[in-house]
DNA sequence: AATCGTTATGTTATATCTTGCATGACCAAT
DNA sequence: ATTGGTCATGCAAGATATAACATAACGATT
């Protein structure tokens, strides 16, 4: 845009997120909720995955539940008590639902590789006269 | 408004939001951002621009304030006083902004659509026995 | 010069979100 | 049977975001 010292977009990047949601129903399944899954499947606890991610084990019940009403089905099980106390485990739709999440992260960040440079082609084009 | 509604799965859909930030200031300009621009654009006034959105007249004024200062350039220009009290107007940079975030959401659009198809047919392929 | 409606900004109240207890259930191992 | 640690869940407390309120500055119009 007018008048620059540089590339005023240097260190700007362009971010996104992406989720499932419906229209009538509460909840969403969002990059938070998919990375709380991978660490439960890889800790077997729902308490250790919580700490690893930084949330309250009170909020990560809370999100697991809400996203198993939101898709009407069970994304983990747990069993407690027991020589360490409990555990949670990965249910097959689950891993699916990962699988999948990230099956839809690899093709976003392909695609935003490509837009993104059109992007700050197309803002710099106005006031940078060298390319990056 | 942000994302697309491409697929579907059981009522479920795919949305995305992206935005533009930068790794050391603070602030980012958003969907939501671009949106009040373009009222602000249609209205030449701020508060007809903020209650079009339903927000308030000082969050509306703090975004595009904040928006500023990140982009270290000047979005709106306003005076007040007048006949009608005051006006605020889109500057060049401001609808140089809204273009082309306008075309990122074109290309975002496009992609998505064709992520989401791939998505869910993945998904539906395992949980759903019947194709719709 | 008094008025009107908007911009501009600090301050206070509200609503929303998260975390922090508190309490129980559960069960392998001691 | 007691213990330890996690799952399960409601409720109070703290943090954050947003709206509401309160002024004041402006300047064309009356």
């Amino acid at each position: 845009m007018a008048g620059s010292k540089g590339s005023k977009y240097f260190n700007i990047f362009l971010d996104y997120q992406v989720w499932l949601k419906a229209q009538n129903r509460e909840g969403r399944v969002d990059d938070q909720l998919i990375e709380l899954l991978k660490e439960i499947g890889l800790h077997g606890s729902l308490k250790k995955a919580a700490i690893k991610k930084g949330l309250s084990y009170r909020k990560a019940w809370g999100d697991i539940k809400e996203a198993e009403e939101f898709l009407e089905l069970s994304l983990i099980v747990s069993t407690r008590g027991g020589k360490d106390g409990g555990l949670s485990l990965l249910t097959e739709d689950g891993r699916e639902l990962i699988a999948a999440f990230d099956e839809l992260h690899y093709q976003f960040d392909q695609a935003i590789h490509r837009i993104t440079r059109q992007f700050f082609n197309k803002l710099n084009k106005k006031d940078l006269p060298e390319t990056e």
